[in-house]
DNA sequence: TTAATTTGCATAAGTGCTTATATAAAGATA
DNA sequence: TATCTTTATATAAGCACTTATGCAAATTAA
């Protein structure tokens, strides 16, 4: 029964599972021994509808911290029991206010020497501990009502993923065999089939690009990017030259299963990064106003929303983005 | 929500429950969103399996504090999965060896990466608290492996028992109405013949002492004890004068329905004191051997064994008991 | 060496919550 | 004022354990 403490922090759900269960059976075969028709799970409840005199079942699940079912269930027990009363309010005949009956009353005269009992037998407990326990429990919810165990994890994997993801370029300069090339092509023309034809229709210009990327676009001056992640090519990003220094971002896209690993990100901000170092002065794109995670996505690397003044050569293009290149980048 | 912690040391269990619920269902959110074929109720059982390398159910169900149910629908479940396997030992067919599986080893790769994950936002969570809080898990689970809450409660309610038992006596110089004095002697005949009548059988001795206590008792220079729980006559001892400033202890009984809260050593402890008053120097009682509870009863308030000297007057009667007026009593 | 006891595991049923969903009354909106 | 949404409660089913019990293999006692 040791080798659980050796489990460390990740098992402390079990750790305080095994410590509620020792709590509650004891306090059960406390009412069991004594002959006291009661049982801990009504105990909350109980008590509440003593201290308030009468409340509702959605009250009593709102302060308890218990689901409506629960408290359902535990004031239907309780009413067999005929411990307590259920009455319908009379100006919303929804609501049930919950009353403690005489039975109950008479039971409480039985019941309250022997909570005194329980109360300072774990005050006791606590003592012997040499820490206020209680303190801590309050200490740990409150923290744990801050940012709770799942945003953490979901912080510490998406970093670890980001970490994960890397982005390398292909251009006129980049060495490599033909072989790989070709693969890249074909994972560069697939993964943006797959995510236009998700949402729209392949358009000319589109085929023009994704069929012959060599020559469309690196010849003209421009950079593809991937993203491998996983010894898979898991999205895509280029950066295409056009007059007076002026680039635009183009053909991102990210494979459906590696969604949600900020690919996107990186990928956007290793286009920004090579536009400036190409003494870029105007970097935009295009896309279509109805795609908001994508438009968030560039608004988050530095984005802003600008004009829309020639017709693109895309019909589904309906919004254009400007980088701003003095805005500081937020944290990523 | 927060009124749970106004109940305060008593609602310690529910307060544990709620934040194992939350560990638990963030754990199970955690494996759900990162889209890992795993549950947190695994855990445990699946990583003491890598660990051992083999175990049995048994061995698990010991070292992880489980029962073997538990153990065996966990397993049930992994085999199922196809992540772990069982076999049975060669030497003993009843035993169950498990061992991970090829592709229990193959999800274990993606497992380790989210587990360090929840290990470390555990470690971070429980570092914002500002206490040790495994470490005070740890004394909460030792001090209460030392003495747990049902034991606490039930020396408290003890205690608490015996302090409502109010012990009188009824003599010859007790004063007293008539009617109040004939309802004793009723109670004293009832409660004597019910326990007579549940092991042995009334005798001649019985009935002449139970029928007329005033003369047989009282009025021969004995003392009659009752015991007083919650308005009602719970038990009765008399204290016999015999010759030679020799007592003897008898007639002691306790109704069934109010066994457990030590009246009956309450009433032996009254009688020994009055015969210290009444320089008594040679108290004893006469029961038989087979009434063990009764017999401990007595060692426990300084009675000892004693030679069976002369025949009883009662066929009961075959076992002796002296009080020992040199032995310190033992805290009571 | 047989019979009785112990041990290892399986199975069934119960428990005390949960989530999901239904239902009816009340309130908001058009 | 009819309809749509929200709120209060009920009901059903699921979940992760538990206790109780059964069964067969192994061990111990006679």
């Amino acid at each position: 029964m040791n080798t659980i403490k050796q489990l460390g922090n990740i098992a402390i759900g079990t750790r305080l599972r095994m410590l509620t269960d020792k709590f509650i059976s004891d306090a059960d075969k406390i009412y069991k021994t004594l002959d006291v028709d009661f049982e801990p799970r009504l105990f909350t409840v109980f008590y509440l509808i003593n201290q308030k005199k009468s409340i509702t079942i959605t009250e009593l699940a709102e302060q308890l911290g218990y689901t409506q079912p629960a408290v359902t269930q535990i004031a239907n027990t309780l009413i067999s029991k005929k411990l307590i009363s259920a009455v319908k309010e009379k100006k919303d005949s929804r609501k049930k206010i919950l009353t403690i009956t005489k039975k109950g009353d008479e039971l409480l005269l039985e019941l309250i020497p022997v909570w005194q009992d329980i109360e300072n037998s774990v005050k006791e407990l606590i003592h012997e501990t040499g820490y206020d326990v209680l303190f801590v429990l309050s200490k740990l919810e409150s923290v744990l009502e801050k940012k709770d165990i799942f945003t953490r994890v979901m912080e510490k994997t998406k970093k670890r993923q980001i970490a994960e993801v890397r982005i390398f370029e292909y251009s006129n300069n980049s060495p490599g065999d033909a072989r790989f090339k070709k693969e890249l092509d074909k994972n560069f023309r697939d993964i943006n089939y797959e995510w236009i034809k998700k949402y729209f229709k392949v358009e000319k210009e589109d085929r023009k690009q994704l069929e012959n990327p060599g020559k469309e676009i690196i010849e003209n001056g421009g950079v593809i990017f991937f993203a491998e992640y996983k010894d898979m090519i898991a999205g895509t990003a280029a950066l295409l030259k056009k007059e007076n220094n002026s680039y635009e971002l183009a053909k991102m896209a990210v494979r459906d299963e590696v969604q949600g690993k900020q690919i996107g990100k990186k990928l956007g901000i290793a286009v920004i990064e090579k536009a400036k170092r190409l003494k870029c002065n105007n970097l935009y794109l295009e896309t279509n106003a109805t795609l908001t995670p994508a438009i968030n996505l560039y608004k988050s690397i530095g984005f802003e929303e600008a004009e829309m003044k020639d017709p693109s050569k895309y019909e589904r293009a309906t919004f254009r983005m400007n980088y701003n290149f003095n805005k500081k980048l937020s944290e990523i």
